[in-house]
DNA sequence: CGAGCGATCCTCT
DNA sequence: GAGGATCGCTCGA
């Protein structure tokens, strides 16, 4: 048989975990996203740890910026980046203030409002493509630098909560090495996906820009 | 489904 | 001034 997923609100106990702890722990977990638009749910299915200041692929590795300032916060916040020109990515906060990891949520089911976000993800083929990658994930929840450093847990003005869902079991959780991030920091498997899920997105290895001619 | 390729601008050096 | 935790488009299998 099978349960219904859990709609309990996880607490600042979860996030104040290692990331390597937190990280597979977050597949089959279901992020809320409340606009003004309505509702979106994903349930979680791909995500990547990002180790602290220690961890050449994290963007802590040189230090505290103003952009990446809430990794080095509170656990269970919401730390919003952009990038390419063109996209935003989501990273929930984890461990201890003052740490900066951070799990980079990379793909998930819309289980609600997959209607608001077929507006939002023209471009998707299938619903399946509608949260297949970081920047497609921010974009069907409509998420941006505004909402960087949101807190999930205890902040009724929050547009966000984690439920606890239906957490994967560890022998279906699939690990690798991390997408787009090269040299040493392609060296552990941090990424974390659910095995035979599909809406993980395809992986691609670290490609070095070559310059405009 | 996937390989190849260009887009586009913020961030830090 | 360089480069990026990526994606959409096109074309072919």
């Amino acid at each position: 048989m099978i349960l219904a997923p859990d709609r309990t609100p996880l607490t600042r106990d979860f996030f104040d975990r290692p990331v390597l702890e937190v990280a597979p722990d977050l597949l089959g977990r279901v992020l809320v996203r409340d606009s003004d638009d309505g509702p979106i749910e994903v349930r979680l299915t791909e995500v990547e740890a990002y180790a602290g200041e220690a961890d050449p692929g994290s963007h802590a590795y040189r230090g505290r910026t103003p952009r990446n300032d809430v990794m080095f916060g509170p656990p269970g916040h919401m730390y919003v980046y952009f990038t390419y020109g063109m996209w935003h990515c989501m990273n929930l906060v984890t461990g201890p203030e003052g740490e900066a990891s951070a799990v980079l949520l990379r793909a998930g089911e819309i289980t609600v409002g997959a209607e608001l976000a077929r507006t939002r993800r023209l471009s998707a083929r299938n619903d399946k493509e509608l949260a297949k990658g970081p920047a497609r994930l921010a974009t069907a929840l409509a998420v941006d630098r505004s909402l960087d450093g949101a807190d999930l847990c205890g902040d009724p003005a929050s547009p966000f909560r984690l439920l606890a869902g239906t957490p994967v079991e560890a022998d279906q959780v699939s690990e690798g090495p991390r997408t787009g991030v090269g040299g040493e920091g392609s060296v552990h498997p941090w990424r974390f996906w659910t095995a035979n899920d599909p809406t993980v997105s395809p992986y691609r290895a670290h490609v070095p820009r070559r310059r405009r001619t």
